[in-house]
RNA sequence: UGGUCUAUGGUGUAACUGGCAACACGUCUGAUUUUGGUUCAGAAGAGUCUAGGUUCGAGCCCUAGUAGACCAACCA
């Protein structure tokens, strides 16, 4: 068998790159390092994925790293989410590090840097460094502190640590550049004192390393080989290996960063600080609400690893920004659940419908699929009484031929039950409907085996018996801004943009008995309205469930749009400049010449007509197109004979243009040039 | 106005050392269906940001543009 062309994303080719140059495959090592200030969500699921199968793919250890060197920030409880989620996720790390494991070496090594007067400390304030450090177009100047005695840093940074001196006051800084290009080259910050206790190392320290300095160092620690991470970060990579340069043991691995796009999912945001507004401000219920894009919310909202898992691998891993839309994510789900839940019945939005001719006091058990999708799923029992409810939208007095429900005089089949008739309604004094009465045919029950049970009607409708129904609450979500990127406008901030009826709760929803006994990891599908489970908040004897998400529905695209779903205003992160005519003109001109028939002369009539909006400014240069690209100077032709006619003066330009474009050996374009020349 | 990165159907990704742009989602048909679900069959939709160049041949290489993102926290 011939190996599956199987592609690779970038980073895996690097990785292969790295292996055919020699590195050995057993020295490969990822890690996945969050910060534990938020919740892990679906950006970092992408993270997670990648290095996680990276680890899977190439059998190497992957470590989870809390990257806590900001005790201002870090808490325990988001390191135990954090874990909690990486696990549901079903991901096993090789150890479990910190970043303030390596304090005292991190310590050890500044001081090494210090004695090499690579480092130096500084005293002057924060506002003073920031303006000596100049912006991206012009240089900065160096500190007065810079060319200290290596002596007096080494004093200095000792009493920093020591806890002598007031946070802001002193700072440890690499000596490096101060008019590099890379603004992160200009003397960065290793050590800051910060006095807060830390979650881990409580008062010990007083003195703390930044980002860049406590990262790659880490990562060369635990001899990580490939340290991936987003594409903010790739200004850090200069300075990543600056440092590396300053200790690295020629024996011992040399960890390579690498940076990749963030996932972003339309309709939602994906930055810790935005997502903890939203929980600080009482948008959402907390991390773990529904309709939050974290991981916890997602679990909670009945979405299972495998969709995330999935996710994450079919939307792969590139390097271009990227606004995925969230209906592959609902397809994620959708797929998997379809194949795991169990089908149940339940009415949100009820009506009471009377089988007229079904005998008072009767009940009938009838059997429903579990899973049609599963062979050996089973049958569980659903009780069946002369007055059920169905939901409201499932009947109209009258309705055109396109709607398949229940109408008067027309007969739909209950699921898995009868076939019956509408006949007539009840309605209160203001119109509205009380009861439906109808007609079963008796002898029609599902899998009965009657002929009259084998008979096919078009609709199919969910219900629930009246007196065996019990009650629950149903919560239903929408997304929870109604703009596709509402982080990414310059004069809005995205909680403009918040949905204010991101949440619909049904207080008394009618559900079949069997759900009496749901567990929480449990997934149903409610037919013929989506897929739900349990959520935490439920008690005994007082279930909730959270709608996880609906099904696919034709039927309702036909119909007028329940909601703001579409947003037309496209934010559309990168412009190609298609918009205007000449734009169009020049893509259709392209392919012109493989036309032929009726597509050539809509072409034709396509640029006519848009040449009506070309400015003769606009057009001259395209005058000097290449030679061979005949389809482009047809196109000019053309738009150029709409401009001669409505009066556009002949020049030099124009005149040499037309002849050259006569002469041409192609006859489309010749003749074209001719007919206007 | 400096530096770095990116640019392929509506969306997300492919296309190995150049060889007539592929897959998934979405959209639209039709069939099947006791879920307007599922499944199956099919269709439409880009000629790869623009212009020039190299080449028998360019999405891939070169040049010049354009657009977007990132970079001046004692955050990560």
């Amino acid at each position: 068998m011939k190996e599956a062309p199987e592609s690779l994303n970038f980073l895996e080719q690097i990785i292969e790159e790295d292996l055919a140059a020699g590195l050995s495959q057993d020295k490969l090592r990822f890690r996945f390092p969050p910060e534990p200030n938020g919740y892990l969500h679906i950006g970092h699921a992408a993270s997670i994925c990648l290095n996680f199968g990276l680890g899977e793919r190439y059998n190497a250890p992957v470590n989870l790293r809390f990257d806590d060197t900001n005790p201002a920030k870090e808490e325990q409880e988001y390191v135990d989410a954090i874990k909690r989620d990486i696990q549901w996720l079903g991901f096993k790390w090789a150890s479990e590090c910190y970043s303030s494991d390596y304090f005292q070496q991190l310590y050890d090594w500044a001081i090494h840097l210090i004695k090499n007067d690579k480092a130096y400390v500084d005293g002057q304030s924060a506002e003073v460094q920031a303006e000596q450090k100049g912006t991206p177009t012009t240089p900065g100047v160096e500190s007065p502190h810079r060319n200290q005695s290596v002596d007096e840093n080494l004093d200095l940074f000792e009493r920093m640590k020591k806890g002598e001196f007031e946070p802001g006051s002193y700072v440890l800084r690499a000596k490096i550049d101060m008019t590099s290009s890379n603004m992160l080259m200009r003397d960065p910050i290793l050590y800051r004192i910060v006095n807060k206790p830390h979650h881990r190392t409580g008062d010990e320290w007083c003195i703390y390393p930044l980002y860049d300095w406590a990262h790659g160092e880490s990562d060369y620690i635990e001899q990580v080989s490939h340290s991936l991470c987003t594409l903010e970060f790739k200004m850090h990579r200069e300075l990543y290996d600056w440092f590396l340069d300053q200790l690295h043991d020629p024996s011992l691995l040399r960890p390579k960063q690498r940076e990749f796009a963030r996932r972003n999912l339309s309709y939602t945001i994906m930055s810790k600080r935005k997502l903890l507004q939203l929980v600080q401000e009482n948008v959402v219920s907390g991390w773990d609400d529904p309709r939050m894009p974290t991981i916890s919310g997602h679990r909670r909202r009945g979405y299972t690893p495998e969709s995330i898992r999935k996710f994450s691998d079919v939307a792969g891993i590139s390097k271009r920004d990227n606004i995925t839309d969230v209906s592959l994510l609902e397809f994620c789900i959708r797929e998997d659940l379809n194949k795991k839940a169990t089908r149940v019945m339940g009415v949100l939005n009820p009506v009471k419908l009377v089988i007229t001719n079904y005998p008072n006091g009767k009940v009938e058990m009838l059997a429903m699929e579990n899973n049609p999708e599963e062979e050996n799923s089973g049958t569980h029992e659903v009780p069946f009484s002369r007055e059920l409810y169905i939901e409201r939208e499932d009947f109209k007095e009258e309705a055109g031929s396109k709607y398949f429900r229940l109408t008067l005089g027309k007969e739909v089949r209950l699921k898995s039950a009868y076939i019956i008739k509408g006949e007539s309604v009840v309605k209160d004094e203001n119109g509205n409907i009380l009861e439906i009465h109808c007609t079963a045919d008796l002898d029609s029950r599902s899998g009965s085996g009657t002929e009259a049970s084998q008979r096919r009607v078009k609709g199919t409708l969910h219900w629930v018996s009246i007196q065996h129904a019990i009650k629950a609450e149903v919560r239903e979500y929408d997304r929870l801004f109604l703009d596709e990127a509402p982080d990414s406008h310059e004069d809005k901030t995205f909680m403009d943009f918040i949905n204010p009826n991101s949440l619909n709760v049904v207080k008394e929803a009618y559900l079949e008995p069997f759900l009496a006994d749901a567990r929480m990891e449990d997934k149903f599908q409610f037919q013929r309205l989506g897929y739900f489970t349990l959520d935490k908040d439920s008690i005994e004897g007082k279930l909730v469930f959270n709608k996880t998400v609906g099904l696919r529905d034709s039927w309702a695209k036909q119909a007028p749009k329940p909601a703001q779903t579409q947003n037309p205003a496209k934010p559309n992160t990168q412009n190609q400049g298609h918009r205007n005519p000449l734009n169009e003109i020049q893509k259709i001109s392209k392919k012109y010449t493989n036309l032929s028939g009726d597509k050539l002369s809509a072409a034709r009539e396509n640029i006519l007509k848009l040449a009506e909006g070309v400015s003769y400014e606009d057009l001259e240069p395209l005058f000097n197109t290449a030679a061979k690209k005949v389809g482009t100077r047809i196109g000019v032709t053309l738009a150029l004979g709409v401009l001669l006619s409505k009066g556009q003066e002949r020049n030099e330009a124009i005149n040499s243009f037309l002849q050259e474009a006569s002469e041409d050996g192609n006859e489309l374009l010749s003749s074209e040039a001719k007919a206007i020349l």
